[in-house]
DNA sequence: GCGGAAATTGACAATCGTTCTCATCCGCGC
DNA sequence: GCGCGGATGAGAACGATTGTCAATTTCCGC
């Protein structure tokens, strides 16, 4: 295989308190913001873990990364393979599914030969609430 | 309108330069690495200029811009919409027409009541070439 | 062809997100 | 309870990008 020696992730005050952190928000946060908000209601963690611990999660499928502005951002994320549709003013996320857009990317990348494809689909948008308040 | 007092673009040499530095490679660069390739064909222009260039190419729709490990990469690209699927290993890439995503994506967005819908697709893979050499 | 206002440039400092270092700490199997 | 090796945290280090500002260059009308 060519599986590494296996890290063997150990369970910390800090990464449940970084898993909690994040599953209680429902829309996309930085590693910045979720270090104060966890410094805010009094959890002591480094920022260095914060960002080990997120990290961590995105390599294990319990997070989806999204790069934004120049930074990385986080979110609590369902298991199975999805996209998102986010709003771009107060970030609120829909998690889609879209067997149709999966087959069209495995498909185009096939034809150009193109072998082991990874896509990324996201769409932006203004949520209803945010177009109304304008 | 909201739109701004229009900066009015010149044509300079550093300009020019970027533009045709950009227009010879046919996959994603860095600035950094733009601008090494000027200066080693005896371009002097400045780190701070290649940014500023590729960023109104960019804006102009002459250029598309990506995120990849943290640095964001420029290349060409024709000036209807389109998408990519680019190799992970060498960077060759393929621009794509997706008429039956946009509409999935416009579809989706509407459903969901968002409006505005911009979105991101793009398909990273092996290519032939670099799947056959391993 | 000239003059001048305004955009552009370039060298360098400043930002800012993220990663690295390393000494200390602690989870977990025995 | 003991000990090994992963985990933590404070701060330094890093690297990409942007801001600063005086000097330069483009382009407009005349």
């Amino acid at each position: 295989m060519t599986a590494q020696p296996a890290p063997a992730r150990r369970i910390t005050r800090q990464r449940e308190a970084v898993r909690d952190a994040l599953a209680a928000s429902d829309e996309f946060v930085s590693a910045q913001s979720l270090h104060q908000s966890l410094r805010a209601e009094g959890s002591s963690v480094g920022l260095a873990t914060v960002y080990r611990a997120l990290a961590a999660l995105a390599e294990d499928g319990e997070a989806d990364a999204l790069q934004s502005g120049g930074e990385v951002l986080y979110r609590a994320c369902t298991p199975s393979h999805h996209h998102h549709l986010i709003c771009r003013r107060c970030g609120r996320t829909v998690e889609l599914e879209a067997a149709a857009v999966e087959r069209w990317a495995g498909q185009v990348a096939a034809e150009h030969g193109f072998v082991e494809p990874e896509h990324v689909v996201d769409i932006f948008g203004l949520c209803a609430e945010c177009a109304a308040r304008r």
